[in-house]
DNA sequence: CTCCTGCCTTGATGCAGATCAAATAGGAAC
DNA sequence: GTTCCTATTTGATCTGCATCAAGGCAGGAG
């Protein structure tokens, strides 16, 4: 995979230039509350592919994803996988109280996090509403795309999984590069192992569904990666989302 | 189904006396607190298999469960239907800051919500840690109880799937009624459909896999809904859990 | 008692997606 | 350029679960 791209430290310092500082956990903080959180903040990087942190290891920090992308996944004892998460930039990490992580977590593109060390964090949110009211909301929204992402798992077929996947990305892509009309186009941060795990499929089943969709004129395909969705409305369509869930924002 | 309990409403309108008082989002609350949630607290019934709210409707209330089962579903427009959450007394309902329902809410069994109406809730939660940082909490302990879910949606087989169904229902039932030893025996709350709709499966398949677990000796039925678990250890293992899950608590 | 009605079981068959296997494409190292 | 190496595609076959179709059983109404 390509080199990691420097990382501007000096730049990453300041709460208030942060990428993420409106949609993190720390949104609502004023200035006071960020200066408390510049003080046990720390970033780490990892390049694309590598583990942040396996489940049932001891894990003494929560963090918010600042660039990059990384995945939450499960394994069963004989090796069966199934992600279930997807963090982007500014969602969070971890769960204040408790002491070891739950699931693999691994950096699929090149990742840099900004880590708070828990027990000062924990301590933090006790006597910050501003944090733990934000992150309630963000734990609410996560919960309510897990069980989006249920309903995809139990019921939808393998086409339909596949264009719920790339409209999930699709819409993320426009929401971070806005542009007021025609085809959307991205790069496609997983693999196809990858977008098996996520899905319930077999990688050969992605690849057949994918090739499908770009027959059917749904998609087009630039290499292996690079999507053009002509038609959002079509893809949602074949997803078998209801078509009026909303243009992507 | 059978007629409703009666109701001693009575008894229920005392917070300090309330079965769910140490469990729920009020569990934290002191006696202070407890006077502001009973003075916007009342007491919704339903009967079993009634809808509590439909989703997309206007929600105007948030709840607890008190006592009986709900379930959270949701529906696609051809009717393809996935159990998105199995609500149990404590557990909540609802989501400040949002005014419709996502999902269809459905009582399984007679069921006693005790409900806040949302606005003064809203105003209370942000006065209120106690109140905001148990639902957070509970939010936290859902969303691992929905990506345990999602691994078995995708990844476990139907004998997996219905063995992990029973898994939960027995643990939550000696949560309730502990016993040292011996075996665990439950009555299903959920008809084999309901059971379906949470698995991903169809009901003729639930059918199966129940039948098939009995002649294995996995399991014993009396009737179709009364199920006696010989060795939890080896209901764990045929759900493909790890053994040492932890014995039900 | 008999007849419904809702829930459940069981059987026969079909198919979507898994599995097994091989070929191809695109980089990176040399 | 050649040689790996990995990601991906494509083909052939298999299988677990869905689907379609009959009954069975228990409880309530008459």
């Amino acid at each position: 995979m390509a080199l990691q791209e420097p990382i501007n430290f000096s730049t990453l310092q300041d709460c208030g230039s942060c990428t993420i500082r409106h949609r993190a956990v720390c949104s609502r903080c004023d200035s006071d509350e960020l200066v408390r959180l510049e003080q046990m903040k720390y970033y780490r990087t990892f390049q694309a592919g590598q583990t942040v942190i396996w489940s049932g290891d001891r894990m003494d920090f929560v963090a918010s994803v600042v660039s990059g992308i990384a995945t939450l996944t499960q394994t069963m004892e004989d090796g069966r996988r199934q992600m279930v998460g997807l963090l982007l930039p500014s969602d969070f990490v971890g769960r204040p109280g408790r002491s070891t992580a739950a699931y693999d977590v691994t950096a699929t593109t090149d990742l840099v996090m900004c880590c708070f060390r828990k027990k000062p964090f924990e301590d933090l949110i006790l006597s910050t509403p501003h944090i733990s009211q934000r992150l309630l909301e963000m734990t609410l929204d996560e919960l309510d795309a897990a069980r989006e992402w249920m309903l995809l798992l139990g019921r939808k077929t393998a086409r339909e999984k596949i264009a719920s996947l790339l409209a999930i990305i699709a819409r993320r892509d426009v929401s971070l590069n806005p542009r007021s009309a025609g085809p959307i186009v991205f790069d496609l941060p997983l693999t196809r192992e990858e977008m098996a795990d996520y899905l319930g499929l077999t990688l050969e089943t992605v690849s057949r569904q994918v090739s499908a969709l770009r027959r059917d004129g749904v998609i087009s395909l630039e290499g292996k990666r690079h999507v053009t969705v002509h038609d959002f409305d079509r893809l949602l369509e074949v997803a078998g989302d209801d078509s009026d869930g909303g243009y992507p924002v």
